[in-house]
DNA sequence: GTGGTCTAGACCACT
DNA sequence: GTGGTCTAGACCACC
């Protein structure tokens, strides 16, 4: 499993991996049943405290994308891809929504919204 | 001047100030030397500490969007619309791009991608 | 009398008159018994407020450099011009005393700073 | 860290603080990296209020000398020392150059500048 | 433990 | 009345 982390984001450290292991799920990279690193090996790994770690996987856990058992390790969860896709659809819409909001109340034209979208589209 | 304040979001309140002061000088409803509200008064208007009003003014001036005279008050800046409106799409565009690729780490096809967009953008 | 304002220096007016005045009373464009202009003249040709200026010529006269006669006008005193001279130079001194230590406690030489202050003189 | 307030002074703490820090890291007696006092701990030695701390800190790093982490602590920034030897300098510059021109409109003769400085520089 | 934000109220300097 | 600074203490998010 890859994960990059990005020190001087304003995102969390936890949260950037919650999202990208949410990633890995969805895009099918992570299989049902696969086990996940260790968190004392993922933090080694990444050279990040351990309970940072645990705050991610706790938050993969309570959002149902992997399941812990106690002792051994934590796996991705037999879930629902659907329901899972859809979650990451609301997720990716809701931003959207707000950096398309944010830009029409600093006066962006519509049209010029749109040339902005298809410049980083085709990037 | 209008402000609108959500308390309930992540977004500090005084970055919400700075936020949509900015998109109204942008969007020109604020012209070149209209005074702002006074600290003190913004804060009893939106029922916010002056501390809080202080630093959103601290960082418009800051960046270049006002100034402020001592025992005067706080007034638009005489400056470049077009560098001002630069930044924004800068900002805008900076918001887009990290969006869509979050959205193709989900495994979202572009098509999908621009549908949600589009959908999006005909509210 | 020739006034110069910055308003948007950190430097407040009331003291910047205060400077001035001092500075040309020492030079010996304003001498003894000269009149200054009025309050209210000099905040309309300078387009400040009147008790500003009023705090400029209370200070003048706190310090000695000028007197005021009540109902006719504000007046260059009739003083010992050596002791303003020292007056100046001590001041004078004790803002290039402050300078020289800072620039010290940067981590500047001797050697440069005597370079920095000759290229200052020789414009 | 070694850090002098006086309180007394007209210069504000949070600024004292802020050119404190950039002559040590300046001279060199902070070095890239290096950790700063935390904003609790330091506001405690101090005996000052910790937003008084974090407003310096804050200075700092809006001018590049500190990157701060969140959670972790305020570190010395990984920068060109050469730039922040010129931003002093030019500091110094501007200081020096206002005190010399006051003294000339005092009408001090340059000979007797020349003498001012060169008994500050010999103390 | 760290930094990030906010409050409510105080005092001072400038206009 | 305006902005500029400071306080003492609170709550939250992050490591």
């Amino acid at each position: 499993m890859k994960i990059i982390i990005n020190s001087s984001s304003m995102v969390p450290i936890y949260e950037q991996i919650v999202d990208q292991v949410k990633a890995q799920i969805v895009a099918g990279d992570l299989k049902e049943n696969d086990i996940l690193p260790s968190v004392r090996g993922l933090a080694k790994g990444l050279k990040i405290s351990a309970l940072t770690v645990k705050k991610a996987y706790d938050n993969l856990e309570q959002d149902g994308f992997t399941v812990t058992v106690h002792g051994k390790g934590t796996y991705v969860a037999v879930a629902n891809p659907e329901r899972m896709k859809e979650e990451q659809m609301r997720s990716v819409e809701a931003e959207l929504d707000w950096t398309v909001q944010k830009a029409r109340r600093c006066g962006l034209a519509d049209a010029e919204i749109r040339k902005i979208f298809e410049i980083i589209m085709e990037d």
